[in-house]
DNA sequence: CGTAAACTGTTTATATCATACACTTATTCG
DNA sequence: CGAATAAGTGTATGATATAAACAGTTTACG
């Protein structure tokens, strides 16, 4: 039978049957038309509940064996070693030495675990360590230390960062920030928007330190890693579509292949963390400058 | 029988059969101790190969009815309409009327599509609208720019965006920038730095507005979803760990409930676009600072 | 004290996906 | 024309999350 010139339609059209998923457990966004909106809040307020509410035991049956935090170090100890893709209810219980299905009496549903996998991981800052140096040396203490956290579970970037609940050590993050700043005299909403200045450049900006350490994790060397971020840059050079990026990397590289991921100038080139205090000493002399204009007038 | 205290083993243990993906399509980190690593890294170049060459097309067999710019249109529609989870290589097909497997003769894996789709969807930084305003406003354009460009997209957040390869249209937004610093005279690894800034401050800031979109484009009033963001916040007050972050919070909100996102002061509340300005503002502060002093000594 | 409720973990089943593989058909070069 | 090659299809497989029914366990309560 010959094809028509228009793409053939496949005969086993078989009508999607439009995902019932009843128990309202996934599903963040199937098929947007027929979304039960009331639904999807009553789910992502359970899943916050869950991070916060006590686990109380109820008094009736079986002791549960496990504890949800037990659940939660062998997902975190998946990720660890093998990336959010190992992280598999299969391989949790497994881990555990249970079946796939008496997680379910603990978490209501993978993204449940993984919430709860993600609070927990994020851990607590840092404690602070002797005299309070003002609020630059403070930040920058800060957001070194959820650099690091964010480089040594790089699993954590593979997650979207968005529509999560955020459970009690997000908000101890929060809070060790805020006391930053508590005695500056900023206005609560200043501080608030400092928060989001200082975390989204440190999690925006971290990705080639997580990218390099999950590289690290798989074996992967440091040369081979920058070589292969390297090389979707190079594509730019004499290409006339990005005039300066070409001429910056040309010029930079001296012309022959650049295998290094940023253009290496003549002298000695930023380290990684170099590059990331650079980008901070940037957002925090900012954070001066409003601060000196609130004094000011 | 009694079950011993320790966890019971349960007998189906399948000795799960190490996932075998010989074809190397997607698996970027599965088992970790024997992953093969130069397989990796060919299969990461060949993902990137294929966001830069021109569909070459052999000529011998039958022609294609679908290029792949289509196969991506398809797939952008779809996760427009209803977020990434609407992105599966069954719904793509079938809104082009062409079986799955048709896919993966454009197509290698639906990792392959996905960065397309995301290189696609970037889309190109907007044309210089009139004169050169100077390099902080014209930074500010960018980031305006690329923050309507998420939000507009929210499934692009839903993706971690680490390790993925970067193609044309990501690298046409550097050059955009890069552009704005072309007359500073700023040396060239300052300026790769001040992209990492800017655009890690921009992405990494913008969750909120972009959750909001998403909310929006499924459904949810803003009251609702303001309330569902500040309900994780408000779990604070009067919790003794968050002493700073408790104050802050029942100050703002008058002691009565806080529905707000955020704390609201006596005055108007910064939108939410005026957050991203204000840390913006610090930003390009900070940049401003250090270009002042490199050109004072 | 015994029984039923409430709860535990297991078994079994199902739906959704990505994708491997073999096959049929279409195109074009020699 | 006929062989080679590629396109799209059909079918199968394996991974995964999770629903539903079940069996064993503990405790509250009559």
């Amino acid at each position: 039978m010959k094809r028509k010139t228009g793409p053939t339609r496949p005969p086993k059209t078989e009508q999607l049957p439009a995902p019932k998923r009843k128990g309202g457990a996934l599903a963040p966004h199937t098929v947007a038309p027929h979304i039960d909106v009331s639904a999807a809040q009553q789910e992502l307020r359970q899943r916050s509940q869950l991070l916060w509410e006590e686990q109380a035991r109820p008094s009736r049956g079986p002791k549960p064996a496990l504890r949800r935090e037990d659940v939660v170090a062998a997902a975190i100890s998946l990720a660890d070693a093998s990336g959010l893709s190992a992280l598999t209810m299969h391989a949790v219980a497994e881990r555990l030495g249970f079946t796939t299905m008496a997680l379910y009496r603990y978490f209501p549903s993978k993204e449940a675990l993984i919430d709860a996998s993600v609070d927990a991981a994020l851990g607590t800052p840092p404690e602070r360590h002797g005299a309070y140096e003002g609020w630059r040396q403070e930040i920058r203490h800060w957001a070194f230390a959820k650099r690091a956290m964010l480089c040594a579970r790089p699993w954590l970037a593979e997650l979207p960062f968005v529509a999560a609940p955020h459970g009690p050590n997000w908000l101890s993050w929060h809070e060790a920030f805020l006391q930053t700043l508590a005695d500056t005299g900023l206005s609560p909403e200043d501080m608030m928007d400092l928060i989001g200045l200082v975390d989204g450049y440190v999690r925006g900006s971290s990705d080639t330190a997580i990218s390099l350490a999950r590289a690290r994790s798989q074996g992967v060397s440091d040369a081979e890693w920058a070589q292969a971020v390297g090389a979707d840059l190079s594509r730019a050079v004499n290409d006339a579509r990005y005039p300066v990026l070409s001429a910056i990397l040309s010029s930079a590289s001296g012309g022959t292949k650049s295998d290094a991921p940023l253009p290496t100038r003549g002298g000695r080139m930023r380290t990684m963390d170099e590059h990331f205090e650079f980008g901070l000493g940037r957002v925090l002399d900012g954070i001066q400058c409003y601060m000196d204009s609130l004094g000011a007038p």
